[in-house]
This record gives structure tokens, sequence and C-alpha cells, in this order.
RNA sequence: CGGAAUGUAGCUCAGCCUGGUAGAGCACUACGUUCGGGACGUAGAGGCCAUGGGUUCAAAUCCCGUCAUUCCGACCA
């Protein structure tokens, strides 16, 4: 590709709306350009690198015994009616009426289409197990937007869907599919990408994991144990809660006026929060009231609360406290007329200052085990950072990660709700288990450049680089220069290389920046005093690693170099 | 969906407070000088100042609404 031909304007200043290194630079690049909000159009360098992907994953889908398919983008409401969705989801869900007033709605994931295709055309047990994928257009309405590729509505996405006779079968398939994911992401030049134990949300289904890179540009939270390698989304973590086992004292009341917070009670009685138990209570929205208890010093989890109660909730008004029998403040939960559920950090705890159910008071010598000994211990603690890691017993981190890709065990979630069925070897009518795997494209292209890039631009693994080499000519008004510089990018081409052909003209700073932003690994220049000597210069993207090359070893040098290099990515 | 900020040329921004004929740099076009890390000169082209309504002799500038973008939160495979 000749640079005076592509269509791909580059940037000197950052957009003012990015904020991310990536969205910087698909911008700055000329790899995208915005059309609305979470909504964009590819240029060809960034096609290109997206196709490399797609392939990379094609193949790895293939040697897992993967078939590929397309489904459609738009779907008829009845489909989804089936397995419940079309009530179920929210408004990430675009829907719309067709010319006949027909509702219809964008594919964001395609559990149903699947299912759809899968129940007619596979009845047999002598079928299964098999796995269908499709590399397609996705739309998510999403509330907000934002990073450039890292969070946006129309995206492309890798799903694949895994379909079984037993669950030993489906477990076993899943093994397979987790490895083949570590394998895409080492080959996208990003092996760094961590798997992690994650919610399976909205998708149902018992087990999921989450593929996170894990990089400050990420929005979720991810808690890592450094020692035993145990990552998990903070949505799920857990952690241990060690304390020395105390003998129990009796309770005794304590009088702390104006103390209503943990911050005013640590202040007040010179007591760490990790010796104190706090009370917070949530009306759920069939109205319902409830109170959980935790230890000072933890934030209450509400996606596993809400797990456990299976409900939303929003906190309680303190006239909704004192109905169910507390005092806003100083609550405790000794005597209350609603459930209550306590944290294992509680329940593990001795000897904790509590509420005392009377304004100003707080009670000494709380313990669960012996006050309320009919309480549901339940998991409902936010781990945060320096946590004890539930494996190993090190100290937890919390880092930030991008989740680039995700794989659940579904059960028979939509199987059963849409009638999917097969005969087995007995003649019996059998409902088939399935797992769905995903992979967010273009969220891996920019993860891709969180991790891999400089001051001045991305740095692409030679596996998904928009173009193998990159040709330089410092001086095009020489004639022997350019002659030279046509020659080498004609030859090549010619050999089957792809190569990014500067033959503008321009200032090499100019070049130099622009190539730069292309992120090319293989750099060859041709220049005046190198030619004079009969050679021309090259130089590896990223690191310090150059030199001079004769130019009659060019294109040897390049194959050499290029399967040297591609060793990285199998 | 809440809170905040910002909308002026393709891009980055100034001008707004204190109302009076729309500015710079980059990018673009032409010519010339340059040519190893974003060169320079001359000339040119490019804007309904987001949008709708006020106030005023007069609005990019002041006031109100709307829309869009960004940030923080809520939400979210």
């Amino acid at each position: 590709m000749r640079v005076s031909r592509l269509i791909s304007k580059k940037h000197k200043e950052k957009p003012a709306e990015a904020q991310l290194i990536s969205h910087i630079y698909l911008l700055r690049g000329g790899y995208m350009r915005p059309v609305a909000n979470g909504i964009y159009s590819l240029l060809l360098p960034a096609v290109r690198v997206q196709t490399k992907i797609e392939n990379i994953i094609r193949e790895e889908m293939n040697k897992i015994d993967g078939q590929e398919v397309k489904m459609p983008v738009v779907m008829p409401r009845e489909l989804w009616d089936e397995s419940g969705r079309w009530d179920s989801v929210g408004s990430e869900l675009l829907r719309f009426k067709d010319r006949t007033q027909h509702d219809m709605l964008l594919g964001m994931t395609h559990e149903e289409a699947v299912t759809a295709l899968a129940r007619t055309e596979v009845t047999s047990y002598k079928d299964y197990p098999f796995m269908l994928y499709q590399i397609q257009t996705k739309f998510r309405d999403e509330a907000r937007s934002r990073g450039g590729l890292i969070r946006v509505r129309e995206f492309t996405m890798k799903d694949a869907y895994s379909f079984h006779t037993s669950w030993a079968d489906l477990d076993n398939y899943y093994e397979k599919c987790a490895a083949a994911y570590h394998t895409i992401f080492r080959r996208c030049g990003v092996p760094e990408v961590v798997s992690i134990q994650s919610d399976s949300g909205m998708m149902g289904g018992k087990v999921a994991h989450e593929y996170q890179l894990l990089t400050d540009a990420g929005e979720d939270r991810v808690v890592v144990c450094d020692a035993c390698h145990t990552y998990a989304n903070s949505e799920v973590a857990t952690c241990q809660f060690k304390a020395e086992p105390e003998e129990m004292k009796p309770l005794e009341e304590v009088e702390t006026p104006n103390a209503k917070t943990i911050a005013d009670l640590e202040k007040f009685l010179n007591m760490p929060a990790t010796k104190m138990a706090k009370t917070v209570f949530y009306t759920s929205e069939k109205g319902e009231t409830f109170a959980v208890v935790v230890r000072g010093d933890i934030e209450v989890n509400e996606l596993k609360l809400q797990k456990i109660v299976r409900c939303l909730f929003n906190f309680a008004t303190d006239e909704e406290v004192l109905k169910a029998g507390a005092v806003p403040g100083f609550a405790n939960v000794i005597g209350v007329k609603c459930r209550v559920f306590v944290d294992a950090s509680v329940a593990n705890g001795y000897n904790l200052i509590c509420g005392s159910n009377k304004e100003g008071w707080h009670l000494k010598n709380f313990n669960i085990a012996r006050d309320i000994p009919h309480a549901t211990v339940v998991d409902i603690a936010t781990v945060k950072d320096g946590d004890i890691c539930p494996k190993c017993g090190a100290k937890l981190r919390i880092s930030r990660g991008i989740e680039v890709g995700n794989i659940f065990k579904l059960g028979t979630k939509y199987t059963e709700s849409m009638h999917m069925t097969y005969t087995d070897e007995k003649g019996q009518e059998q409902t088939p288990i399935m797992a769905c795997y995903g992979i967010g494209v273009g969220r891996l292209l920019g993860s891709v450049i969180e991790a891999r890039h400089d001051d001045y631009g991305p740095i692409w693994p030679l596996s998904i680089a928009p173009w193998q080499i990159q040709l330089n000519a410092m001086g095009m008004a020489n004639p022997q220069i350019k002659e030279v510089a046509e020659r080498l990018y004609a030859d090549l081409e010619t050999a089957g290389f792809e190569v990014l052909y500067d033959d503008r003209g321009l200032s090499a700073g100019v070049q130099f920046a622009d190539a730069d932003l292309m992120g090319i690994p293989l750099r060859f220049i041709v220049a005046p005093r190198a030619l004079e000597k009969g050679m021309i210069e090259y130089k590896v993207r990223g690191t310090d690693e150059n030199g001079l090359i004769s130019i009659d070893e060019v294109l040897p040098f390049a194959q050499k170099w290029i399967d040297e290099e591609m060793k990285k990515y199998r």
C-alpha cells in the first residue's frame, strides 16, 4: 500500500474527546472516526488489524471443532419471547418496529438465534457435541459508552455456543475452549490476559469466567493474588477473615453521643473498624425491609446480596428502619422484626462493637454465635486491597481490567425454555446443555494498544500489525533514492510481504511520526548515506534493534526476521 | 438515569467576564526554498460561532429551553 493513496489522516494533537491511550492513537493514527456515541467507522489500517485478529480467532475455534455460521443482526421479538429475554433485558436491548409494526430487535448476543437454529438442525445424540460460532456485529444500547473501542454500542464479536449431552462432556469442552482462548490472546500479542472467576449476570448459568487484561485503563475491578495467581472479579471475589479467638465477654452498654458512623466510633472509642459490626438496612422492590451485618471496615457487595435475596433493593429509609424495630445510626439486629443476613466477617469476629437500638449508645462484646444464634451467615463482603487470599493466605491486590472475553456454562436455560431436544441412545427425548464463549474483537484491538504502545503510537505485534513492513525513503527528490525505494517496494510486494510504502516524499520527521502511529514492526529506510555503500537501514518498532543490510539481502532478511518474530505468536 | 463541565474552520484552541464587521496554530490548495524525528516564506480556500427562543439599536458574547460531547456515579456478558 502506498501512503499517498491511503485514506487515513493522521493528527498531531490529542482529540478533545479521547482519554484512553488506545482511543487517542486510534483517532490520531487515522484508524477510525466517530459516527455517533459509541459507534465508529473503521478505516483500512484498523480493518486490517481486525481482520487478522478475526482470522486468529477463526483458526483456534476451528481447531476445537467449531463450525462457523452467520446469524442475523435483526431478529423478531418472538425469538426473544421464547427465552423470556424480550422482557427481562432492559433498555440495553435496542427494540424497534418494522413497517408492519412488528416488534424487532438488534442482536446483542445470540443464544436464542443459535438455539433456534440448532434445534431444527440437530435431533440425534449422534450429532453431539458440537459448537457453532460466528464473528458478527452486535448492538448494545449502552447507557454510557466510552474509551473508544473499549466500550462501544456497536461492535464486532466472536460468539460461540457449544451443546452437550452431559455435564462431564461440557466441562471437558469448556476446558478446551479456555485453553483455546489463552492461545488466541497469546497469538494476538497479549499473553498476559488472565482468566478470572466472574458473575454470570443476565446470561444465567452457574460457572463463568472472564478474560481480563489487567491495566489501569480498564473499568472492571479485579481481585488479584500475586502469590498463587488467583484472580476474581470483585463482583464475586471472596477473602478469608481471620480473628484470634477470644473469650466471649458479656454484652455491655457504652455511651457514644453523636457517634453515628463507623469513623465516628473509631475516633470516639479508639478502636479499629475491624472490631465493629455495621448494620445496613435495605428495602426490596417488593417492599420488604431486611438487615445485613458486616464488619465495620467492609463494604456490602450488593451484587452478592442480590443473588442471595433474589431481588433488587435500595437503602431503607429511616422510617423503614424504625418500622423494622431499629434506631438509625445506632442500629442493631438483636430483636429486629425483619430478615437478617450476617456476613462471615462478623460471624468470625469476637466481642465486637455494635449498635444498641438506643439513641446515643452502642454495645460492647457483641458475639453473633451467642447473641443471634439463628442468624443466616452469608458472604456479602466486598474484597479490598490487602485482604487475605482465600486460597493461600497471601495479601490480595485490587487491579483494574478490561474484559476482552468471557465464557459461561449456561446449562439448560435456553435449551429448556426454547424446547430444544434430542433423542438419546434409548430413544428417549433429552434436553441438551449449553455453554457460550465470547470475545470482543474491537475491544481486543483497543486492549492490545493499551498493552503495547510507547509515546509515539501503538507497537503492533507482528501477528496482527496492519502491515508487516514499513518502507520509508529519505529524499525522494533524489532520483536514485526514488528508484531504489520503488524497486524495493515492488520486490517486497511481489515476494508476498505486506508493505506500507511512504512514497509522499515528505520530510523525515513527518514520515517517522506517521510511521510510529501505524506501529508496523519492521521498518526499512532508503537514505543517501547508506545507499552510497549499497545498503539500506532497518529498524524494529519499539526496540533499539537497527542496522544496515545490503540491498540484495533485503528480501531474505525480511523473510528471516518475520519468520523468527512470528514464532512468538504461534 | 442523577451530578459536573464543554460545544467557535477538518483538528487543537483563543475571543465571551466588560455586547459593536470572526481569530491563531495544525491540516488543505498553488508557487518557491528546504529535506534523518512533526521545516520555512508568499498567496489562497475554509465558519448560520451546536440548536430554538428571548433581551437589545446591535448577540459568538447576556438570559431560558433543547440537543450533543466528555468526566464522575447508577446501570451493564
